[in-house]
DNA sequence: CTTTTTTCTGAACGAATGTTCAGTTAGCTT
DNA sequence: AAGCTAACTGAACATTCGTTCAGAAAAAAG
């Protein structure tokens, strides 16, 4: 056999990218061989090499897809104004945001160690610059006073990381809904970066 | 060849698990071959088999190990008396304790997807009974009137996904003590469940 | 010293890994 | 209808994987 009936690299790109997003996801990058993603979309082996150079290149490309959508999501969202009004959207956003891509989410924090150095660097970069979109925020409501921090780096990675947690426990369906379950994220940000 | 000099069990079988742990920490269980481990120790592949039955367990015993040592210190550390005292207890052992082991905290986190079913439930179980530790103080404070809580269960996987965040930046030597960093999160923990 | 036991080697097993490629077919172009 | 190109197969490559085991040597026991 050769070429399948309805093959289509339109098609059959995305495909290959949704089934490795979600197996790396549930089992891990290096648990995951060309195979078990090839047999997910329906596929020799050989053709995923069509449409990325190699696995690691593929990993690199899922995350990096992830990290922009992420930044430009925010950067539409975002708005100048009020810091507490600002944050307030932040933890929404992130949470919203983060809730609708979970496979995405913990490839991009789980998987960090198996990236190329030079790949490292890269999404190391892309990262830092979405927890200065935090650190920004926090920093403006320290000058207006309304936020009391000690440290506003700490405080930003600490924020990050809480809100991450959702990630490990919330299950749509389950007693809150995700609107509940911003709001008592923000209240608890809010009262951990007020005085 | 075959037993080499000053060969002894009560030697050989810590290294494995010390070499296993760091490497399963560096590059991730699935990552890391028998044989690495194997060589990091000084000693053939097979030697290993002579300490455990097979990789899944190594890890298995990796986990339970860490999080026994854990419930164990805790509640050697917890003591009856104000929630607010016993939480700041909480915060600071628990930064403390999970600094001096990183690798096994690592771990811990990040490889549960790679534990067989029923080793899975069993780790899963000590977890839970590490977070019911930390609800029971804030349901105490809850009652007490000290805290101000929508949801105890949420809270507490809150507060230590927030500090966990520490194990992925702090460094020692770097710009904060060990002791600055807990004030911090204290800080921060304090206010967030406090009115 | 001799015997027994513990600890490890070195080779081997089949299975699985990432990747390449000549050949074949589906779909598009003319 | 004929030719061209994009998409895929199926087999093969050299490595590496987890695991087993007979045999050898060191250490402990007698």
């Amino acid at each position: 056999m050769a070429r399948t009936q309805g093959s289509h690299s339109d098609i059959t790109g995305p495909r290959i990218r949704s089934a490795a997003l979600q197996l790396f996801a549930q089992h891990g990058y290096a648990a995951v061989s060309m195979r078990q993603i090839a047999k997910e979309v329906g596929v020799q082996a050989g053709a995923l090499y069509n449409y990325t150079p190699d696995k690691q290149s593929l990993l690199h490309s899922l995350m990096e897809g992830h990290m922009r959508e992420l930044l430009a999501a925010w950067q539409a969202e975002d708005a100048p104004g009020d810091p507490l009004q600002r944050l307030e959207r932040f933890v929404r956003f992130h949470i919203g945001f983060h809730m609708q891509r979970p496979d995405a989410v913990f490839i991009a924090y789980m998987e960090l160690r198996n990236l190329s150095d030079e790949n490292f660097v890269a999404i190391e970069a892309l990262r830092r610059s979405y927890e200065d979109a935090l650190e920004a925020i926090l920093k403006q409501g320290v000058e207006t006073g309304q936020f009391t921090l000690r440290d506003s780096k700490i405080a930003t990675l600490a924020v990050i990381a809480m809100l991450n947690g959702v990630m490990t426990w919330y299950r749509s369906g389950g007693r809150l809904s995700l609107d509940e379950v911003e709001s008592v994220y923000w209240d608890m940000v809010r009262k951990s970066v007020t005085a």
